[in-house]
DNA sequence: AATGAATGAGACTTCATTCAT
DNA sequence: GATGAATGAAGTCTCATTCAT
């Protein structure tokens, strides 16, 4: 409660000048947390790089954390936008081209700054679980509501389950891919690769109609 | 290079008394860590709960991120030990039962210590990245083995992706469940969802066996 | 190279207050060093002693040894302007003269405060040798500018080499002297035995007028 | 009083064995000294470089200092072997030849090890000043003994003033010559040098028989 | 005699934060 | 509003020294 209290923004800079300082503060955070680290990042030292003085800095943001919570609300805002934008463009879209966009939206959000992204998630995540938690369980909602609207008929019964399931599998091969892969293979391939285990999943037989891609068996080794 | 010979311990303890206190320190970085969090976390804190002088615990850790690494590196070995072990007892099981096996061991390790685990992953991954992509690639590569070698015919033709996607979904499905999840769904169903995922994704129609469970498709309400 | 960056003051103090501060830790430092040693210099006690708080001693000096760097900068620029000051007025006085003046200044300078030059010369000299050295090599061309200019004939023809001897043992005769005589003899003599040294040296036979001092040879003992 | 008692090396050591082992820890110290410093110099690295236990190298020196001292100690005694044998050789050979066998030696014994020396007189001076002042006296009453008993008459009335001040100047110019000079001029020539000084210093006039070398005046520039 | 694990005081240094200007 | 000097608690880590084995 406190901490919720303690953690936003002493002010909102309504002023163009204040906004361009509260930026300034902001990308040298991002800068300096992906380059070296949380340990690294000081506020002094985010100050002299947003050429602000320290005092400035206190003036917008009560304390360290709230920086970096900050950080989080900007990802946050970014990312919802992205994907919100991606689930009305394809709300009347057939079941496997909105699945495709949604995990292409997806991919595409990693992608837009991997670094940062991964700094964040590695070293402050704890800071941002709010905001974390929040997104996803506003994708989440968003996900089963597409899926309680689509005509087709789907395999999964409990449909909050069945998107928490959706959200999270593709939110970590989508992570772990972009981040950790060792460039092994291609983004297309995964994103090829995560719709089929999108669609088999909610569609069972019914899918497997896509032009020939995976349509026979492997016949395994040991047969 | 240089920092990952930095951060291994400093002797390995050969004695009794030595590796007791090892341990004694862990569990108080671990202790500490949950509780207080990393920032918190001071190697003098550390060394008064573990009893130690401070002198000690610089002697088998040269810095305080070793500390840290040394937890995940218990860790791993920990999470590939009960997954090797489950993959082992599962080679010849057929291919639901292995899977079910398998998402299960996941769950298990990830209940293990909850609280120490979110802990490491929110705060600390930096430092155990190395162990946890290596154990990544492991797994990825034990999953792998067993497909190739199962008797049953399998969808995904790229052995080596289809078990990534699996391994990553698994890990992240277990992860952000048990962690975040306001209890809204239990284990069990969890656990059942997961196999679904995996099952359908590996045999398509050749899946939907099973008693029952979830044989009829759920009508799209726009339809 | 990057050491001697490191041990430049951090800033300069511009405002009066700060030339205060950064004096007062200059004192502080002298102080310690000289009743207690190096080794129980510390930047705390150092701080303490100076009136300031240890991070302002931080703002103004990036390290322990900067302090004494520091003092051996003070120490240099005195010299300097000691013996310069000595060497314009002596510009065109008789050798005699003007080298009686010289040891004259040399003797005071290690006078001015002989228990802190001691301690910065037996236990940091090495913190200082850089100033050492400029003020050796500045001091021993202005002598061997002033040997160059002055009218007398002079018995050495490398006058580079003679300066350097002359000013070597002119300090350490100073240095010794002062420091650990056991006051067996008094500054007055010494003064005059360094004159003759010198003089002998640069004038050789052409010496020995001044009045009755040392006129006869002493018959050594064994003739 | 008490500093003496402490400094003194704890025992003797009688037996081969730890003959080996004293020889050993003070190779150790010098070297760590002489490479990084007095500040790196520590206790426990001196005993693994010795290939000592810790423990050991407290059976024979009561504490850190001691080490240096007892480098100050081996110096003294080697310094002083050289210079008595020396004076001993020259006890009756003329001044001009015994002034240069002297000075000669004198360089020599500088020239040793520079390194060490340096190190010593730069970063440990104070621990050694014992040592330093003794051998000094000694020398100083060696010269005197050695002025006294020559045959030839010399100027200076005071004989342990002049001695004083001929070893001061000696030691000091064949310390700032060999440590710090850029090399520009040779070492042949400092010897040379020394000796004009001091053989005019001793002999005036009677001097400036060695062949040629200084006959004529320079003439100064203003003349 | 030798060992080296253990100690813990205390050194150096950083950095979040305040507040007088 | 802005500044940045000043603060000082607290952190990391070293090292001389001891002592049980």
């Amino acid at each position: 409660m406190e901490s919720e209290i303690k953690l936003k923004p002493r002010k909102k800079p309504r002023q163009k000048r204040s906004k361009e300082t509260v930026s300034a503060i902001l990308e040298a955070t991002a800068h300096i947390l992906q380059e070296e680290g949380y340990d690294k990042t000081s506020t002094n030292r985010v100050a002299k790089r947003a050429g602000v003085s320290i005092g400035s800095l206190y003036q917008y943001f009560p304390n360290k954390e709230a920086l970096f919570t900050a950080l989080f609300e900007q990802h946050h805002v970014e990312m919802l936008a992205l994907l919100q934008e991606t689930m009305v463009e394809m709300r009347d879209a057939p079941l496997p081209e909105a699945v495709r966009a949604y995990v292409h939206a997806m991919i595409e959000a990693h992608t837009h700054n991997p670094k940062l992204h991964r700094a964040l998630m590695e070293q402050v995540m704890h800071l941002g679980i709010d905001y974390i938690q929040k997104l996803n369980a506003t994708v989440c909602l968003m996900v089963e509501a597409y899926l309680e609207s689509r005509p087709e008929p789907i395999l999964p019964k409990n449909l909050k389950m069945a998107s928490f399931v959706l959200v999270s599998a593709v939110e970590s091969v989508a992570h772990t891919g972009l981040l950790y892969s060792d460039e092994s293979f291609a983004m297309e391939e995964l994103l090829d690769e995560l719709c089929d285990l999108i669609l088999r999943y909610l569609l069972g037989e019914q899918y497997e109609c896509p032009p020939g891609s995976h349509k026979e068996l492997v016949e395994g080794k040991a047969s």
